[in-house]
RNA sequence: UCCUCAGUAGCUCAAUGGCAGAGCAUGCGGCUGUUAACCGCAGGGUUGUUGGUUCGAGUCCAACCUGAGGAGCCA
């Protein structure tokens, strides 16, 4: 009896009798010889069937397989290097085939699709090997992540999903009844984080965060995944140099793991090869005067008009774009205006006009990755803070409590998952890098 | 919410206001090394919806619906 195995581990199986549980990828016969290309998740070889050696009958029943279809296929592994697969370079001699399923009228075929076919069929799509790929890839990010943050001490305490108020104002909030009360989604455990860390120290919660933002672009989803950090006795400086390590780390992680899966998406490895601490920092005021100079060099009046920005203005995607084309690792921006950030950041020493944020911008026109700060640790600060920005002060007053007793510098950060994955693997839109993506238009399947 | 573009065969797209087309997929036939194979034959259509202009509308006009790209907002 041939032993079952994972088409990732062929390579240990050559010369050896094996069986491969799957569906039928594609197929092309060409006269009597026959090659299936065959999936079982783990990665994907071809079948060769011969007719003379597999006989007329599995012959012909091989021919009459429509695409995913689920066989069982036994025969002999064998190296060669006009295999195709994942790994590429071995095959399998097919000598006995049992159908579970033969499919006819798989929709999605080889050729091209537009992104509403595809969307509606993301169900079948996730099966297409640049799909499996981006999965792969991002369950390892994933998997780097814990492990950093494991190895870095901190502790995985969960936050509410769903929150009484907003963080940072109701409008991008999804609404939900909760018995005779409203209440929403959660944006962010940000606020419950600051409170774990009094107990905890060093905590991350990382889960499914929500957001009713209309935005409709190649950057956002209305339900993505975050990690987001937090730590006591941080200060800004230390949270960009954490910040650095953990994103090497990351990218480094997925580049050992994930190589052939990232070279079947065509990824630039190079690029990703370069990302290694320490990555440049620069202040709000010197990214004003950088975009300030890139438009005054640029002889395109569209991109002008978009580069139009004056201090205090927070940046947008051409901003960002532009700005982060000048580097090849992300760039640490920090130090924003207080007025387009949120209430609970700490004001820069000496310029109430300036906060002790910082945010992360990927290369290669990826965007904004991470948004953190320090916190403000003062309470009366706080206070004022949540005045101004007219929020009610009751629903914080837990929080405006985690200062008064014990206060300490502390700082944080999120860092989006799918924006991190579209980045690492190079593809053009964030609806691809989440299995089933929740977007403006879409909730199905 | 705003700006731009699109909607024709299962899919991707053609079609000066004048016969509804191709490639892929599917079916049949051919081929011993295919990499989105190739060659031949065949089937496949309420041109997003409603109304209008016209001898005649896939094509022009209006409204609506759906989708895409971008802006704003953000991770």
């Amino acid at each position: 009896m041939a032993p079952q195995i994972s088409i990732e581990n062929i390579a240990d199986y050559v010369g050896q009798n094996v069986t491969i549980k799957g569906w039928l990828y594609n197929s092309t016969h060409k006269g009597k010889l026959m090659f299936l290309r065959l999936r079982d998740g783990s990665g994907m070889t071809q079948g060769v069937a011969f007719r003379p050696d597999v006989g007329d009958e599995l012959f012909e029943t091989l021919k009459g397989l429509g695409q995913e279809s689920s066989l069982i296929v036994t025969g002999l592994v064998k190296e060669n290097n006009r295999a195709p697969g994942l790994p590429s370079g071995y095959e399998i001699g097919v000598e006995a085939v049992e159908v579970l399923q033969n499919v006819s009228d798989y929709p999605i075929t080889p050729k091209e699709h537009g992104v509403e076919f595809l969307m509606d069929n993301r169900h079948l799509w996730l099966r297409s090997s640049q799909q499996w790929a981006i999965m792969r890839v991002r369950t390892t990010i994933k998997r780097a992540i814990i492990d950093f943050l494991d190895n870095e001490g901190f502790l995985n305490i969960d936050t509410p999903i769903i929150t009484p108020a907003a963080a940072e104002g109701t409008s991008t909030l999804f609404e939900l009844g909760y018995f005779d009360e409203k209440a929403y989604l959660a944006q962010t455990g940000q606020l419950y984080n600051e409170a774990n860390i009094m107990a905890f120290g060093k905590v991350y919660c990382f889960g499914p965060t929500f957001r009713a933002e209309k935005s409709k672009t190649r950057r956002h989803l209305a339900e993505f995944w975050m990690v987001e950090p937090e730590m006591a006795y941080f200060d800004l400086d230390d949270l960009m140099g954490f910040e650095e390590r953990f994103i090497e780390y990351i990218v480094q992680t997925t580049l050992a793991k994930r190589r052939a899966e990232l070279e079947l998406l065509e990824r630039d490895l190079t690029a990703l090869e370069k990302i290694k601490a320490p990555f440049p920092r620069i202040s709000y005021d010197e990214a004003i005067a950088r975009i300030a100079a890139i438009r005054e060099a640029t002889d395109d009046p569209e991109l002008k008009e978009q580069l139009a920005i004056e201090w205090g203005d927070d940046f947008g995607s051409p901003h960002e774009t532009e700005l982060t084309k000048q580097f090849d690792r992300p760039v640490f921006v920090y130090g924003y205006p207080t007025q387009v950030k949120a209430f609970y950041m700490e004001p820069w020493p000496g310029r109430p006009e300036v906060c002790k944020s910082v945010d992360l911008l990927a290369p290669e026109g990826y965007g904004e990755i991470i948004g953190g700060s320090e916190r403000m640790s003062d309470p009366d600060l706080l206070i004022a803070a949540i005045e101004k920005h007219q929020l009610p002060q009751a629903p914080y007053q837990w929080y405006i409590d985690l200062r008064r007793f014990g206060s300490v510098p502390h700082s944080g950060f999120g860092l989006g998952l799918e924006r991190t994955v579209a980045w690492i693997c190079g593809i053009d839109h964030i609806r691809q890098t989440s299995p089933f993506p929740r977007t403006l238009n879409r909730m199905n399947p």
